[in-house]
DNA sequence: ACCTGAACACCGTTCAAGT
DNA sequence: ACCTGAACACCGTTCAAGT
């Protein structure tokens, strides 16, 4: 028993997990591999399979694990409204640290983090006196847009060439856009140029402003 | 030339894609595979590769063609409320039908599909008189929300066991749910009960009624 | 009970060889 | 120009064998 710390700690799940985290951050969804996993954690890969049922449950289990220290990081705020923009833009990034979690994230919402994440919406609601289906509903579309768009903004800047940055990159889209015909599409002839220079988190919580404003009006 | 067409027509992208769309849509992402669909086209795996750059090409052109139908056969409205209640219904009916495609929507933002919705959500904006920075982000909060929304919904049903329905299912999410602790969940715990029974399609457009009361108030 | 690592079935992608 | 299909590198997962 002793003789086991020697040289490493004995496996256990939240070792394997955390490991998982590191890979997952460096290098992204792909580079999370039971092969590179064992060899981080100095084990064989079928090990990780005593602790662990399969891939997919160790996706879930890094993201509650990020979800989770996230949410209870989160200062507290008398004001509803503030309490649910504090959640939001904490959401927003996390996710955004963190991209590999956004499809993770609602892929299965009976796990452990999405009641956390409902909760922190929810209950501010609750203090702005919404009750029954209105209640539900209106967090049900703030849970929605926040992990929606978190995981879209998320998902966005990767996909690009690696050699050029994000503004470079909304130019050339914002230039493809701007060729498409004004006749057929009078809105994004229009828009595109702005959408060069946006800022994601500024128009997220532009987002979060408008749902509140039509819950609360 | 003429002979080719004895047994089966010339390989061709579009023929490609939509033998794509078959199998992604019997059964899912996993099931597009290049040998699968190398059969079903009754060639070599490699002579794919001659119309299509990789996987991730062959995926964003699915997903364009699908949306691009979806999208055209849209009913005009003359209201632009009902005109964005439409194209948000498309959608989410879209992606319903075609859930692979939920991931997908929100990889390549820059692909086709992406103006056609900024578009078909835009223009009604604008008939409401918006312009400017307020036009582009309440544009850009509708379609990230129907997106996320949409997409999520897709993803929810499809990883429960196969066996249990939806109503069977959503009943042992609310029985876990009402089991945390009601100190430290208020909301979750006197809300679960409704989650049971809600209807996804109307809380749906619930949220985007809250938004353009956000937006027209 | 827990770990090892070879083996299995299966991918995406490449490429020499054909027509 | 377009197609064939074996080969390569790489997965997730299993499992007999060890301690």
């Amino acid at each position: 028993m002793a003789a086991r710390n020697q040289r490493s700690e004995a496996l256990s799940k939240d070792r394997i997990v955390e490991a998982a985290i590191a890979l997952l951050d460096a290098g992204g969804a792909q580079a999370l591999t039971f092969r590179a996993l064992a060899a981080r954690l100095e084990t064989g890969s079928g090990a990780i399979y005593w602790h662990v049922a399969d891939k997919n449950e160790l996706l879930a289990a890094a993201t509650d694990h990020v979800v989770a220290r996230v949410i209870a990081d989160i200062a507290d705020e008398a004001d509803p409204r503030a309490a649910i923009r504090a959640v939001a833009l904490a959401m927003f990034d996390a996710i955004d640290a963190h991209p590999w979690a956004g499809p993770q994230l609602f892929r299965e919402p009976w796990r452990s983090s999405m009641p956390l994440i409902f909760e922190r919406v929810g209950a501010p609601l609750m203090a702005l006196g919404l009750t029954g289906r209105r209640l539900l509903d209106s967090a049900s579309a703030l849970v929605h847009y926040i992990l929606g768009v978190a995981g879209q903004n998320a998902a966005n800047p990767r996909l690009a060439p690696q050699d050029v940055d994000r503004e470079a990159f909304l130019a050339h889209v914002a230039a493809q856009w701007m060729q498409l015909d004004p006749e057929a599409y009078p809105f994004v002839h229009q828009t595109a140029l702005q959408m060069r220079d946006h800022d994601d988190r500024a128009q997220f919580l532009f987002g979060i402003d408008l749902i509140l404003a039509g819950i609360t009006r």
